[in-house]
RNA sequence: GGGCGAUUAGCUCAGUUGGUUUAGAGCACCUGCCUUACAAGCAGGGGGUCACUAGUUCGAAUCUAGUAUCGCCCA
């Protein structure tokens, strides 16, 4: 026999196993006769780390892979990164400065440089963790957003989206982040509630000395922008000022009184500041009254020139001073505390700044409405499906995107622009000097034309990924694409159900008139036990790969599925791991059992055996097909608690004390090598899961002939099976059960073996088909069937078989008696509350045959055992 | 303010088109066990007016309306 551990030990295993399956090239797929079945992976940030969220994500995706790959369809993951513009300039930019490099002092040649340098160092740490996670991607295919062929993929989009009248460049309200210079998406704005003051201000009417007219801002630095002062066209309050002007404290700009009925009367004072170039709201009132638009902040925050005072001083700095000086010269009339919004940015966490800037957009309105009809119609579907009505509101009031950053690392936008401010759109510099001197002047030479300085959203690249990723868009009819795509599986998180999921589907329908994926899973959040996101700054994440350590890759892949109910956000428990990691221990220990048996080929099978393995054979059907059902509606945690109870009750629990000899016996030859068998095909179904185990004990007891490794074995597939012997078993289960409850309360040792007596009522033919086992798992001296109660026996009743056993112990009649009136109580409780269903016309003509014919049996049964209970009571009585 | 969703055992959640022994699971908890695979274990056990109110129905955790509380998205 070989040494095998008590306890199972993940690290080493891990590692041997997943060189191994590197080394055999298992991952690796390439185009062949076979079904495809691919996923492509939600690219994580290139410099990034791994945390919880890629945990649960990745988890998922190598079960739904390594199922389809054992299922014979030849499948495929595509790993990969994004190249995260505003995440990784940011980082690159602090990094420089700690080296006391400023950004503003290097070219953008320079710049990209250090960029790339970072991204060699950093990027690809977060493909390798997934490594320890026993992802089986194929890593040959690892793709990267900024690679050549994904680069060119965007570039060429671009254009031809241009082309099309799609992109357009126009001036825009954007949402300015101040610290990383750049305008951000809405998605990338996170609002915030903060507390704030709020300024009431007096503005003095110009002509007059001493008429004033108060303003509520929480903004008072803005003022310095202001260009108008508007009330509600009916607020009696406002009447006089109709065709009158307000001088700007401070500077004593004049500026007009509008009315709109934008305004909310009952809102600060009903009078509102209108500062057009810093807020979106004051920016459409601003056209709608033709007012113009004064612009005081610098990119990064400042005051510039045309704010008059405070010059290049701080937005916050100068709202503290001019707060002051407000009130010094009394044009502050009180401050009250308010609890408002304010936008922050996801990246840097600055305040945004609204802005008026020139920006690239793509229309959206064209291209969401067949996106959207695939959703609604199911040629794509939603998992959990209540998505789609989410992703039907923002589609039918989507807005134009945003597509320029103004950032360097990135795809740079190939917009050209000549001396005159015209602007040709194309591939390359030659390309667009050949276009601009066709177009515009045959003169113009290489230098006049001035490429856009800025990026594209790293969206604008990740959108083309299920195809870009095969290189789909550059050479749309290669092998590959044409075999992959559409892909089957994307499995993400809700909050980029727009940013990306929405895009992915609008750039497949016009890049390959077709969907990019059949299904979309969408799994919660990770939060901590307490609810709330994890994030770096609560300090509530667990490193994963110390997790991983701790309990082993194949204990935190059950922990974090267990908590990852369908579609729901999960609250991350480390006890799951925990409890991850003694499945393992027990799916190991129970491989150790069956290695420590001797083998007597002499031996014949026991009847109790051949039972189990009868009883176990169907139940294993039975759950295969449980466990397929639960796929089919993506319940992963469902599924994996099938698995989970199919090993550790039935296989663990039940099966195997049916089947193990007694202590230094041997086992029949028929029993242990099914037994073996058995073990095979719950580790089959448990690979998914659990790899790295189920390879190790795979691997300890796979034959000759049997695949090289389990993650390339068939998967099980269920078989017909009897349900009877199933419905039978549970009976003898629940013998089995109150003989060791009996045991138990009467404090007898499972070593004393006991007399088990039973008496059938109602001319019930006794089913023998587990008495061997029952005698077997109590420890029966002897079984056997009577047909008179005999004297001084403990007895119990199920359904309506009396069951006796012989005790030295003195019967307590009047515990005996409490016990069987409590049963009888419950009995004709239940008795009741079917017969009043019965009795009740109504029911009995609308319900439906079946329904009224349960109730009858309900009844005939809880009326055969009152029986049985009263006849013992009466005996007992005396 | 607009929309979507939720509320079932101490916790996290199942409960399919209303009917399957007067509601299920995992964990936690309680009791007894170091019984020769596993104490990272074994055998048992307790625990719920299905948020509240009204309605539809022969029958409601399930359908409808209202109330309360919470969450998410958008403005």
């Amino acid at each position: 026999m070989k040494e095998l551990p008590k306890q199972y030990s993940p690290a080493q295993t891990e590692k041997k196993w997943y060189s191994h399956w590197m080394d055999k090239g298992y991952f690796k797929s390439s185009p062949d006769e076979r079904e495809a079945y691919t996923i492509t992976i939600p690219p994580p940030n290139v410099t990034g780390v791994l945390h919880m969220g890629h945990m649960l994500n990745n988890t998922i995706q190598d079960v739904l892979v390594r199922r389809a790959r054992m299922q014979g369809k030849n499948a495929c993951w595509v790993p990969g990164t994004d190249h995260a513009s505003i995440a990784t300039e940011a980082k690159v930019v602090a990094k420089l400065k700690e080296e006391g490099i400023d950004k503003n002092t290097l070219s953008r040649e320079q710049f990209l440089e250090h960029a790339w340098e970072w991204k060699e160092k950093h990027g690809g740490i977060i493909l390798e963790q997934l490594k320890k996670l026993g992802a089986s991607c194929d890593w040959d295919r690892t793709a990267f957003t900024m690679d050549e062929s994904l680069s060119d993929s965007v570039i060429k989009v671009f254009i031809d989206l241009h082309k099309k009248g799609l992109i357009y460049r126009g001036v825009r309200m954007v949402n300015w982040d101040p610290k990383a210079l750049t305008a951000l998406s809405d998605e990338e704005v996170i609002y915030k509630e903060v507390n704030s003051k709020f300024y009431y201000l007096r503005y003095r009417i110009e002509g007059t000395e001493d008429e004033y007219v108060t303003i509520a801002t929480t903004r008072p630095e803005t003022i310095l922008g202001d260009t108008a002062i508007c009330v509600h066209p009916e607020d009696e309050r406002y009447q006089h000022l109709k065709g009158k002007k307000a001088l700007v404290p401070l500077i004593n700009r004049s500026i007009p009184f509008i009315f709109d009925e934008y305004v909310e009367r009952e809102f600060g004072t009903g009078a509102l500041k209108v500062t057009p170039a810093h807020d979106i709201n004051d920016y459409n009132l601003g056209i709608k009254h033709n007012l113009p638009s004064i612009d005081i902040f610098n990119d990064n925050g400042t005051l510039n020139e045309k704010a008059e005072i405070h010059i290049g001083e701080d937005r916050f700095a100068v709202r503290t001073q001019i707060a002051r000086e407000l009130e010094e010269q009394g044009h502050l009339v009180k401050v009250e505390d308010m609890v408002n919004k304010v936008g922050y940015s996801e990246r840097t966490d600055a305040v945004i700044e609204p802005k008026l800037s020139l920006q690239w957009f793509m229309k959206m309105e064209e291209m969401a409405k067949p996106a959207l009809d695939v959703v609604m119609d199911d040629t794509i579907r939603f998992y959990p499906p209540r998505m789609k009505n989410i992703y039907r509101h923002w589609m039918e009031n989507v807005r134009d995107w945003c597509i320029s950053r103004q950032l360097w690392w990135g795809h740079r936008i190939p917009a050209y622009y000549l001396p005159t401010g015209q602007v040709v759109v194309a591939e390359t510099a030659d390309e667009a000097l050949k276009m601009a001197q066709e177009q515009y002047d045959k003169n113009l030479k290489a230098e006049d034309l001035r490429q856009d300085e800025d990026v594209l959203d790293t969206w604008f690249s990740s959108w083309l990924w299920p195809i870009s990723v095969f290189d789909g868009i550059r050479h749309p009819d290669n092998k590959d694409i044409k075999y992959y795509y559409p892909t089957d599986d994307m499995v993400t998180a809700p909050e980029i159900l727009f940013f990306w999921v929405a895009r992915m589907i609008m750039a497949g329908l016009e890049y390959r008139k077709e969907i990019p994926f059949k299904n979309v899973y969408l799994h919660g959040i990770v939060r901590d036990k307490q609810g709330r996101k994890m994030s770096k700054s609560l300090g509530n994440s667990p490193d994963p790969l110390a997790l991983i350590d701790q309990y082993g890759a194949d204990g935190v892949r059950v922990g974090m599925l267990f908590s990852a109910p369908a579609g729901n956000d999960l609250l991350f428990d480390e006890g799951l791991c925990e409890q991850g990691r003694n499945f393992s221990n027990k799916i190991w220990n129970a491989f150790r059992l069956t290695q420590g048996w001797e083998v007597d080929e002499n031996l014949e099978q026991p009847q109790s055996s051949k039972v189990a393995i009868e009883w176990f054979e169907a139940n294993f059907n039975k759950t295969l097909a449980l466990i397929e059902d639960h796929f089919s509606k993506y319940r992963m945690a469902d599924a994996l608690m099938a698995v989970y109870k199919l090993i550790w009750d039935d296989f663990c629990s039940w099966y195997l004390e049916m089947v193990k000899p007694a202590y230094q016996q041997p086992i029949d030859r028929k029993s242990f090598d099914t037994t073996i068998v058995m073990l095979e095909k719950i580790l089959k179904v448990l690979h998914p899961f659990m790899p790295f185990i189920s390879e190790e004990i795979f691997q300890h007891i796979r034959k000759e002939d049997a695949p090289e490794s389990i993650m390339i074995a068939p998967m099980p597939t269920p078989e017909s099976y009897d349900e009877s012997i199933l419905t039978r078993f549970e009976f003898a289960t629940q013998v089995i059960m109150a003989i060791r409850n009996m045991r138990q309360e009467k404090n007898l040792a499972q070593k004393e073996a006991i007399e088990l007596m039973i008496r059938k009522n109602n001319n019930d033919a006794p089913d023998v088909t587990f008495d061997s086992l029952v005698s077997k798992l109590c420890n029966l001296s002897s079984l056997s069937y009577v047909d008179e109660k005999p004297e001084g026996t403990f007895n119990f009743i199920l359904r309506t078989t009396e069951f006796y056993v012989p005790l030295s112990d003195k019967i307590d009649v009047g515990a005996e008696i409490a016990k069987l009136e409590e049963d009888l109580k419950y009995q004709q409780g239940f008795l009741n509350s079917v017969m009043k269903k019965l009795s009740n016309e109504k029911f009995v003509n609308n319900a439906p045959e079946q329904v009224v014919a349960m109730e009858k049996k309900k009844q005939a049964d809880a009326e055969g055992k009152i029986k049985v209970i009263e006849e013992q009571l009466k005996t007992l009585k005396g």
